[in-house]
Formats: C-alpha cells, structure tokens, sequence
DNA sequence: CTTTATAGTTGACACTGTCAACCTTATTCT
DNA sequence: AGAATAAGGTTGACAGTGTCAACTATAAAG
C-alpha cells in the first residue's frame, strides 16, 4: 500500500523510533523530551564537554543545546563548573540525579532497539548501520569539503 | 568521534536527508515544506484520494493533513471536488500545475538518492530497505493487534 | 428517527530546527 | 599595550512538525 521510496523509508522509520523510544522512555518514568534526552548523552559521553563541544558532536545548532542544558540544570541532572582553561565556558557534568536518569534512558533505548530489531541478525543490522553511516559521510564529507 | 547507537544513527541520517531534499527542491525553484511535498505525493500516487486515505497512507493525523492541503489549495497545486459517494468528503487531484511541480520534486528526490547512495550496490541499499521495513513492521503490527 | 460513527476542520499546544543579534572573553596583529 | 577580530555562549524570533481535543456535517445502524 505505501511506497517505497527512501523519503518515505526514512520518514516512517524515524516517526516509528522516536514514539517507541518517547514510550520507553516514559515507561522508565522520565519525562524529558528526545532534545533533552540527547543533550543529556552527549554530556554523559563526552568527558570534559562544553555546550560548543555537544553542539558539534551532535550537529545542532547553538542555540538549541543552550536551551536543552537550561532545562537539564533546571532538572538538576547536570551541572556547570567555569571551565579554568577558558573563561567564556563551562564545563558540564551529570549530577548523581542524572546519573540515575541516564541509567533509565540506557535502558528505555535498549528496550526500544530490541523491540525494532527482534527478527533482524546480527549480520543484517551491522549492515543497515554501514549503510546508515555511509549515507551520512557521503553528504558531510562533501559539505565541509565545500567550506 | 560520534557513537553508533540507533537513536543517534537515525538522527543523523534524517537529518542529512531532510536537508539534502531541501536543497534540492530549492534548486529545482519550489517552495514547499516537506510535509506539503509528501502530502503533494499522497494526492499524486493515491486515485481517488480524499483526506482521510491520504492520512492513512501517510500515517498522519487528519488536522495535519487538513492544513497541509489548504497550503496547497492556495497554491492551485490540487483541487477539491465532491464526492459524489459521500457528502462529507472530496475527492483530490493534481493541478497541471501540481503535475509540473510533482515532476520537479521527482528530479529532487532522485538526486537526493544519487547524491546518498552514491557508493552503494543495489544489494546494500535493498537490504537497507528491507531491515528498514522490517524495523517499521515490527511495531506497527503490534499497534495495530493491540488496539 | 434517534443513536452512533465517520470525514473533515479548527484551536491549542509542545517540540524541533534555524537565523541573527548580542555580550563576554580570547586571540591576533601592529 | 591597544585595536581588531574571532570564538563561546545566550537570547529573541520565527517556521515547521506532531498531537490532542472539541466541533460540524453528513452517513449508517438500530
């Protein structure tokens, strides 16, 4: 019935992810929005990150990561120390409290990728990810070449 | 530099994609958002397509839909005509107008996919579509025995 | 002929993404 | 050192997306 185009694909696909994982996420009892969410990884992950340093590791603009650590302070899952290397930023760093909700989003995510991937091999999804990645290199690549 | 989990994989290729089609629906001279260009496609692929089937298909809510065709009624891309079978519904169909604009965003996708999969077999891609579909069908299937 | 369901519209709201202006601190150049 | 320029971060504004609930008008079922 519908068609099978890449847009289409992609579309259904992401609209597919984002609801399941927003529905585990609020299983685990976190209300946070999928921004928020990232923003709050991309800290995790990141050992010494600055908003600048999330801002490009996750390709969003400035703007939106100011925004999503001011709801994450207001939450108290992180918090903002002077960065003693450079006087303009901060360094951020999840409190106990988000260390807890990142326990819950790891497995609110985990839940959500075996509810997508349960009749999928290994084989296959190691494939479906190198395919992902390839796409996305094939038009980053040649973006910052244009720069 | 960036990690492989699912989420941000989907992220980042959505993200890619939605921009690169942009870019090429603006050089191809349309205005349009992306949800009228996919609502644009519903009317151009489904005969005999009213509101609600274009919603269906689309997995879109009505009120979404019922605003996206008014922007393209106002850009004499579609038009409405009664239903001769249901008093509350019309049919929908392209303008010469809309089949002009719907020729162009053809070429738009089409060189969003050259320019994505441009070092991809036709294996890989049809296995990205086919893992693809089945991530998509393994929720779905199970919202739909739910209800 | 009343009840109930369906097609579509509208209002309201939250979330996402982007741009430009701006302030403050660093860096560079002379 | 002092001026010019760049970089980190914040804020305001706005377009686009997704969702829900209320509402209308027709249609279908009892």
């Amino acid at each position: 019935m519908s068609n099978n185009s890449l847009s289409e694909t992609l579309h259904q696909l992401m609209h597919t992810y984002t609801n399941l994982l927003l529905e585990g996420i609020r299983q685990q009892g976190v209300e946070l929005s999928v921004t928020n969410i990232r923003t709050l990884k991309g800290v995790c992950y990141n050992p010494n990150s600055t908003a600048l340093s999330i801002s490009k590791h996750m390709q969003r603009d400035k703007a939106q990561i100011t925004r999503a650590l001011n709801d994450l302070l207001a939450a108290e899952l992180i918090l903002k120390t002077d960065n003693p290397l450079d006087g303009r930023s901060q360094l951020l760093q999840l409190t106990p409290k988000g260390e807890e909700v990142m326990t819950k989003l790891d497995a609110a995510e985990e839940w959500t990728r075996q509810q997508l991937t349960k009749d999928l091999s290994l084989v296959e999804l190691a494939l479906f990810f190198r395919v992902s990645r390839t796409m996305i290199d094939n038009v980053s690549s040649s973006k910052t070449t244009d720069k």
